[in-house]
DNA sequence: CATGAATGAGACTTCATTCAT
DNA sequence: TATGAATGAAGTCTCATTCAT
């Protein structure tokens, strides 16, 4: 029957929400199973018939938002095409620049994903995501009219993306060595010259 | 005959010790206080004596190593000036070269002091070493002599080591989703471009 | 077959009767959670299931005992009055004298419960055990019939109780500045002055 | 030499100076050794050089501070008596309401004597204190005037401010089940009728 | 007498995980 | 599948007391 399996779903995405919710409020350390079945609504044994562990837990809400957050962005950027010609410069900044302010408006999430957002997901050839696996082909192409080779180009797309996560993560979440608006026209600039 | 203030910094010195050798080795989640002091052959209580917590002793040992290891670099760098004459890029990367290598040849403590050692150690005028001071002023010098002012110097150079220490732990510590020897060249490459 | 919640409240019995002997035995400091635990027969963490603490633990076994000393004390002075007529004073004396010779016989049940066993049990609009109510109401209506108003009627015989179990505590417990027999005479002279 | 003997007094002093600021201001069981001797400026060791453990010092502190407030009390009934003529009546009930009073506003001093200001300061033949002792003697021949015996005198006495300590105790420290201001008046009515 | 670093037993509590129902 | 009571190992930290200096 279709209802048994949609209400495991539920209590999935249940289990998901709450843990979502207390990790951001409360940090992952302090955040406890009993916290997280209370909150969603179920009984602790069940916990354990979704997931491994609370890092189970926190692998699969990472994944799940870092998916949410670029592919939010590369639809942003699909709206703006329409209204006026970009080239690869001013597109590979635009979504970067779309990423890093929507981390400056959601520091909590930002600080729940960042260890587990790496640069890999827009990496290599294992992309789960098809939209994601047509953008990045897209930007890694512009490289290769360059002349960079397929891996230089793939590279090439990765250590930018590494750079600026890095860079924003700390003026973000800490303010230092320099804060978002302190960092960002240097950061930019150099953006521009690796995209020459 | 030790004084006491010797005995002091010994028993210290101890601690940390054992404590690094624990971490690197079990990891900081896996190693227990009762580790630390039955390894350093002190009792529970002098631990607490000198460290408030489990965290304040990781978060001394990764400030104490990592000054160590950029202290190796530059001593390095300063023989290999010795021997050639070598231009800014030239320094910068057999700097950052070294870096790179020493925790490719050290990965259980670059896993450790990873989340510590920032780029900001080499950042604002708040260094605390005086030879470390010496040596970022020596680099900042170089980029505003092209042109750049002192905060746009030491903004690129922060964006630099932040870029290298980001890719550089993903490759060391995870092989993803480049092995270190993929992707330095690439890396590198895109160095030489940013100090143009 | 025993219920699920028949099973929990025999832990509840089980862990304060594990209390109770041991406090009596070893003294409430030097009683720990483990020598509990390991005499009720269950897992140190099933103690937190049923008490916040040992204080908690500590209050919860008070307040039983008094109040089953105090049900004793009334349920002897019920038969007490079939066997003969029994005026306001004889009761009183009677439910006091039954107290003290019992807590004289209990000497570590007294030192366990002094603390709390305050005067207070009797006394307010918030008793919580019927038959209790009862008993006091009836003791309280003796002294209205004497011209005292109800809140002069309740406080006198709060300070009776007050003061017996002062005198006694001291008297059983130390007996110092004098023992229980000692004492008793002039303790119950002046019980009869005030109840005139 | 006098200064040594004279400087082990002042250590003394500042031991339980500083132990008494700590335990009215934290509580008894919220101090630390390690507290007391910072206050007092000593070392650790020279703790134990003058008390056994924090509740010989405890005990040598509300010893001292008993005695002093008993002083106070006879102090001014001395004064009173100069200005006025008193019965034996109003002489007891103007000493205990001076107790009563000051503990009224020395809340926390009570809290931390009640344990061991008993009644038994009053009583007994070993009373260390020789004021205090002719204070005693002078009340107990009042009620030796009335017929009764030295013991019974003694015991009279003893029993009141037992009485009057229990009931305070409450009424000043938790209000329950009475206020001091509720309480007073049905308490000193019959403090009078004892000593009819 | 005075010091204070060192001791280490032991206290309390937490919480991921299991398993009988 | 779902439950939640029970588990008990593991963990951090405290603090009275000692003793070499």
């Amino acid at each position: 029957m279709e209802t048994a399996s949609e209400k495991k779903k539920l209590k999935r995405l249940k289990l998901m929400d709450a843990g979502y919710d207390l990790f951001i409020t409360k940090g992952i350390n302090n955040t406890v199973i009993d916290d997280i079945v209370k909150k969603a609504g179920v009984a602790k044994g069940t916990f354990y018939l979704y997931f491994k562990d609370k890092y189970d837990l926190v692998n699969q809400i990472t994944l799940h938002k870092s998916l949410f957050v670029i592919r939010e962005a590369l639809g942003e950027l699909e709206e703006r095409r329409k209204q006026e010609a970009m080239d690869f410069e001013k597109e590979i900044l635009f979504f970067i620049d779309y990423l890093v302010e929507f981390f400056q408006g959601h520091k909590d999430m930002l600080k729940l994903i960042r260890k587990n957002f790496s640069a890999k997901l827009l990496c290599g050839d294992s992309i789960s995501d098809p939209d994601l696996q047509k953008a990045v082909d897209a930007f890694t192409q512009n490289f290769m009219n360059k002349g960079e080779t397929l891996q230089q180009a793939q590279q090439t797309l990765y250590i930018i993306v590494a750079m600026v996560g890095s860079v924003c993560c700390d003026a973000i979440l800490e303010e230092e060595p320099y804060s978002l608006s302190q960092i960002k026209p240097t950061l930019y600039f150099l953006i521009r010259k690796l995209l020459c």
